[in-house]
DNA sequence: CATCTGAGTTCTAAAATAGAACCCTGCATC
DNA sequence: GATGCAGGGTTCTATTTTAGAACTCAGATG
């Protein structure tokens, strides 16, 4: 991604054949990274998430089964001594994996959208105390900035828009 | 954001006064992320996005508008020598600001959702060909792993649902 | 003057969200 | 053993969006 020059045109790859549009399918409808959001911090309940988020039940439903259905979340059954049977959503590995996401899309928020008062959360290291931060870098160890020049080339997975859709059209 | 042992409450903090939810604001509608995909793989005129992506072309046009609203995009006219004018969209730097998020996304996508062939696009270092990774840490240089413990406090932008919302219910 | 291309706009139909009301199951209580 | 209530949804209608295709319009081209 990213000023490709010359070396292809991105418009010969699959638009579909793409981590970026799979992800998207499994997180990217509306409601669904806020849900996620209150997840990772703990909210776990369908009233709690319904009424914390302020999002329509059934839409609620629709995510957490989307989200349950993909593999990101599993629900769990649960009885507290004395209390009734309840249910809880959790993250699954796959689902706690998105941690670097959800924290991508708050720090560009935290830097561009942020009001006068500053971020609304802080997010630190457990251990030591110190913020956390999204950090770029290539594998031979160089720090990848905003100005660095990135490239981007098929990769083994890539899928190439057919002959048959360039020329049907 | 991250198991946050007695911290404190999330459900205390509002919603809709987060840095992901206002983030999602701006680029959380359905294709928005692939969009700004193709801009920064140099696609960047109309017709080329609407035949890349498969996107209907009055959802283009929405998508478009509301991210130049947002200022993550610019539209500029520019006309080849003996061409006639012709419109591009161009990211701004606000919208290039949000590369980490793209790769962040993407790396999930490579991780979780790539076939048997591997993943769709290599993303790399123009100077020295390594491959791009997305890394987490902390302020105080410690390396944030998948199982690091993270806490999340309010901010200086907080807010906190007022009392007479949680009363009036 | 007829055609083509770029860049949309304008329709209609299908799907999704918003909001509110309703339902059902287990405990707890009177 | 009827009542109440909380948790966890489902069902309903109204409103927005998306999907898909057709149509417009201006400037270059022949």
């Amino acid at each position: 991604m990213c000023v490709m020059p010359a070396v292809m045109d991105p418009r010969e790859l699959d638009s579909a054949v793409c981590s970026i549009a799979r992800t998207m399918e499994l997180i990217g409808h509306p409601w669904t990274l806020l849900v996620l959001r209150d997840l990772f911090n703990g909210v776990r309940r369908f009233d709690e998430l319904a009424d914390h988020l302020g999002i329509a039940r059934n839409v609620l439903t629709r995510r957490l089964a989307g989200l349950v259905d993909a593999g990101l979340v599993e629900k769990v059954s649960y009885r507290e001594p004395g209390q009734r049977a309840r249910h809880e959503y959790r993250l699954t590995r796959a689902g706690w994996d998105l941690r670097p996401v959800l924290l991508a899309v708050m720090a560009y928020g935290d830097d561009h959208l942020a009001g006068p008062d500053g971020p609304p959360l802080r997010v630190e290291h457990a251990d030591c105390g110190g913020q956390v931060l999204v950090r770029l870098e290539c594998a031979n160890g160089h720090p990848v900035d905003s100005d660095s020049r990135l490239r981007a080339i098929p990769g083994p997975g890539a899928g190439f828009v057919r002959e048959s859709d360039a020329s049907a059209h």
